[in-house]
DNA sequence: ATGTGC
């Protein structure tokens, strides 16, 4: 591919800075207050220009105080408004916050457990492993988890996050450091939580959900960078790793549902136009706004809380299946990320020193390098781990933040894979047999609650991860530790 | 993603 590249409704050229990195220039006759940053390589910008995802970005980049790029990253694709694997920032006073740039799964994320266990060590009870994990975390939509809460109860959660799971006896205290934000986002606060957000929350705390959302049991494929592994506890070739994929549930997608909703009310009070209503926003200092970052916050806490309590399942089902005990049984969190989340940071602007920015982080993580003080201390001297999902049955990646980040993403990477194909193509094109067959062929055993999760999932629906991890280590934002490859996987 | 699609 040679000369640039015109994006899908044909208004935006994206010019090629280098392999890895595309740019849409600022243009102020059409209200751009900031140019579009894209790292990807010729052919995962190539489908982003088949679909929405670029001129969603320079969407973005018209909203009231957003600064110095709309960076999309090699995942992108079209989402509700705001592409999904984007980082936009706003300014703190003069800016905006949108429900849009943070999606409707609030706190989707992932979590890695490492174990001191070898695939020689599960091979011959995995299957057991799996249907024993399918049995004790509730999957599927609408699924509700195995504790019921009061009000009272709740809110105490939604303040405390994975904080009030450790406390009620689902976990331990070391894995709360080992959480962005040490599992509980301060700040939250459920005063203006819905009944019907409390009502559908209260009900599914502890489940897995459905789509992409699944628990694996992987085991690591290649340590490409020892030190770092060693430091994250990962030492060996073979070694069995957990990771859990899921977020805040019904309960999330409802505080979502009710603030776009709100926004585009109060929109209209503040005389703010957006040129897409699904960006509706609302000025980042006011009382909606605040609002917003009070719910969003509480959802946050509740997808860290029920992530810690899955956590809980798999150790006791772990222990349960291979008959050890908690002392011979090693299984401790490495990291806990978030994929979708929107909050204050202080970021340099070329020529305007350090500003407070609201990041909003749609289907992007956090990379922050070494010596970030909202880093746990072990991991303060080499930066923090990313954890990337691949789709369902194929890869997953640990990258490590770099200072890169910090000049080139807000201190972000990339999130996943990324869809290729949509839902319903991909159930045009496979069969139930097929995706299983193909699994089984790759020594992958899953277990599906429905037949649709397990087709709409297939792996070929999907960007290739590994391609994600490279454009992220070549540019520099967040450099390769580990891949996985799954061995068990469980699904809604 | 989701008590699934205008």
């Amino acid at each position: 591919m040679s000369g640039s590249l015109v994006t899908k409704n044909g208004k935006n050229v994206v010019n090629k800075i280098s392999d890895n990195q595309f740019q849409i220039e600022k243009d102020s006759s059409r209200g751009m207050n900031v140019p579009v940053t894209i790292f990807a390589n010729d052919m995962l910008i190539s489908k982003m220009a088949l679909d929405r995802t670029l001129d969603q970005a320079v969407n973005v980049t018209t909203l009231p105080g957003v600064r110095k790029h709309m960076v999309v990253l090699p995942d992108g694709h079209e989402g509700y408004g705001f592409p999904v694997g984007g980082v936009a920032a706003s300014d703190f006073e003069e800016g905006i916050i949108s429900p849009g740039g943070v999606g409707y799964d609030i706190n989707c994320g992932v979590r890695l457990i490492r174990t001191n266990l070898l695939e020689s060590d599960i091979r011959s009870n995995l299957k057991h492993l799996v249907d024993s994990l399918f049995s004790s975390i509730p999957t599927g939509v609408g699924s509700e988890g195995a504790i019921k809460l009061t009000n009272a109860e709740l809110d105490d959660l939604l303040i405390d996050g994975a904080r009030w799971s450790v406390e009620h006896g689902y976990g331990i205290d070391s894995d709360l450091e080992a959480c962005e934000e040490g599992g509980k986002m301060n700040g939250a606060d459920p005063s203006d939580i819905s009944t019907n957000a409390r009502k559908r929350g209260s009900m599914q705390l502890g489940s897995l959900g459905s789509g992409n959302h699944f628990l694996e049991i992987q085991k690591v494929d290649k340590i490409l960078d020892k030190k770092a592994a060693n430091i994250m506890g990962i030492t060996q070739e073979g070694e069995i790793q957990i990771l859990i994929h899921c977020g805040s549930r019904g309960f999330g997608h409802q505080v979502c549902s009710d603030y776009l909703r709100l926004s585009e009310q109060a929109m209209k009070k503040y005389d703010l136009n957006v040129v897409d209503r699904e960006l509706a926003c609302v000025p980042n200092n006011s009382t909606e706004g605040e609002s917003y970052r009070k719910s969003m916050f509480s959802a946050l806490n509740f997808a860290w809380a029920n992530r810690q309590m899955l956590t809980h399942w798999t150790r006791m089902t772990f222990q349960k299946v291979l008959n050890l005990t908690e002392q011979d049984l090693e299984m401790k969190l490495v990291y806990d990320v978030s994929h979708n989340i929107a909050k204050v940071e202080r970021h340099k602007i070329d020529g305007e020193g350090s500003r407070d920015l609201v990041v909003h982080r749609k289907g992007a993580t956090r990379a922050f390098p070494s010596g970030m003080k909202q880093l746990p201390l072990k991991f303060q001297s080499i930066g923090q781990p990313v954890i990337i999902p691949g789709s369902m049955g194929t890869a997953s990646w640990v990258l490590l933040g770099s200072t890169k980040s910090m000049d080139l993403s807000f201190g972000s990477t990339a999130h996943g894979a990324g869809r290729t194909m949509s839902r319903s193509a991909a159930k045009r094109m496979h069969t139930l047999d097929g995706v299983k067959k193909k699994l089984e062929s790759r020594g992958i055993y899953v277990r599906s609650l429905t037949k649709n999760g397990l087709i709409e999932e297939s792996p070929d629906a999907y960007k290739d991860v590994d391609m994600v991890a490279d454009v992220s280590h070549n540019v520099g934002i967040a450099t390769k530790v580990v891949r996985l490859v799954p061995l068990g996987v469980i699904k809604g």
